[in-house]
DNA sequence: CGGAGCTCCTGGGGGC
DNA sequence: TGCCCCCAGGAGCTCC
C-alpha cells in the first residue's frame, strides 16, 4: 500500500529522528527481512555498528539512508505492510518487529516492523548521482525534478500494452502503485485498459499532471490509510482515503457524473474506473 | 529484450 | 462458533 506520498512522509520523519546518530548495534529477528543484502542477517547487522546516517532520501517509493562513510546507504522498501518507527526502548516490541536499530545516543529506537515481510532493509553501495546500485533500475519519480515529460510520453509510444501497467512499471515512472494509478486515471478521464501507443501528447501530459495532483494532495493529508497498516514514522495514519474518488469506490456514485464506480479484475487485483468518464477503449490492452 | 504471469507473505473478513 | 478460503499487493523472477 505505501505508495509515493507514504513513502515520503515516513522519509521526512526519519529525516527528523535518525539523521546525525550513531548506530550503536542492530537486531535482525527476521532474516527474510534482509533477504535483500546477499552477504546475509548477520552482515548487515555487524557492517552498520559505529555508522551514522547522513541523509534520508527516496526515489519512487525506495527509501536510502546514505553513511557517513560516504559510500554506502541502507535502502528500504516498505512492500505492503512495512513500517519504519521511532520508539523508545521501553516500547514492547511489536508483534513484526523485523529489524531494530539501537543508537549511542540512547532513545528513540529505529524499527522495521512488516507483518506480511514483502518489504526489507540492506546496505548497499552508493552509484551516479548518490542512488544505490541495487535501485539503478528504478526510474525518476514525477515529483524528481530529474524527471522527463518528454522521454515518459516516448517511451509509452513505444510500448505495447495498457497505460495502467506501464504506470505500474517502476522502470518508467515510480512511485505510483494500484491506489494512486487507479485515482489519476480517474482523474485524467482515462481507462485503465488503454493501449499506450494511442495516447496523445495532451492525453500525456493530462495523465502526468493528475498523477502529480493527486499524489501532491495525499502528502499534504500525510498519506492514505485503511487497516492502519502505513504508519508514519511516529504510527499515525493519513487520511487520504477519505479522498478517494475511484479507487475502493465500487458502487458509489462517480463524484463527476454520479455513475457507479466499477471495479474490475486486473492483474491478479482490482481496478477502479467510473465507466462513463472512463470507457472501455475498442483495441484495450491489458 | 519486452510483455505477461507467477510468487513471496499474513491477517482480516466473508461464507458456510 | 469455528474453519476454510480468498483477498490485498510491490517487484523480482521466469518463461515465451
Amino acid at each position: 500500500m505505501p505508495e509515493l506520498p507514504e513513502v515520503e512522509v515516513v522519509r521526512r520523519g526519519l529525516s527528523a529522528h535518525v539523521l546525525g546518530r550513531t548506530i550503536e548495534h542492530v537486531d535482525v529477528a527476521h532474516g527474510r527481512a534482509v533477504r535483500r543484502h546477499v552477504a546475509g542477517p548477520s552482515d548487515f547487522a555487524d557492517s552498520l555498528v559505529k555508522a551514522v546516517f547522513t541523509d534520508a532520501r527516496r526515489r519512487g517509493k525506495y527509501l536510502w539512508l546514505p553513511l557517513d562513510d560516504g559510500v554506502r546507504a541502507v535502502v528500504g522498501h516498505l512492500g505492503m505492510s512495512g513500517q519504519l518507527l521511532v520508539q523508545p526502548a521501553a516500547v514492547p516490541d511489536e508483534t513484526h518487529l523485523r529489524i531494530r536499530f539501537v543508537f549511542a545516543d540512547g532513545d528513540p529506537q529505529l524499527r522495521f516492523v512488516d507483518q506480511r515481510t514483502f518489504g526489507g532493509l540492506a546496505v548497499a553501495e552508493l552509484g551516479p548521482g548518490g542512488v544505490p546500485v541495487p535501485i539503478a533500475h528504478i526510474a525518476p519519480d514525477p515529483l524528481d525534478p530529474a524527471f522527463d515529460d518528454e522521454a515518459f510520453r516516448l517511451a509509452l509510444g513505444r510500448r505495447r500494452t495498457g497505460v495502467k501497467r506501464a504506470l505500474l512499471d517502476q522502470s518508467l515512472i515510480s512511485g505510483v502503485g494500484n491506489i494512486y494509478a487507479d485515482e489519476a486515471l480517474w482523474r485524467a478521464k482515462l481507462h485503465y485498459a488503454r493501449a499506450t501507443e494511442t495516447l496523445r501528447r495532451p492525453d500525456v501530459a493530462r495523465l502526468l499532471a493528475a498523477v502529480r495532483e493527486v499524489m501532491g494532495a495525499a502528502l499534504a493529508q500525510g498519506g492514505t490509510s485503511f487497516d492502519s497498516l502505513y504508519v508514519n514514522v511516529n504510527g499515525e495514519s493519513g487520511y487520504f482515503d477519505r479522498s478517494l474518488d475511484a479507487y475502493g469506490q465500487e458502487g458509489r456514485s462517480c463524484r463527476r457524473c454520479g455513475t457507479p464506480i466499477r471495479r474490475d479484475p486486473f492483474m491478479n487485483r482490482s481496478s477502479y474506473t467510473c465507466p462513463r468518464c472512463q470507457p472501455r477503449p475498442r483495441h484495450a490492452r491489458w
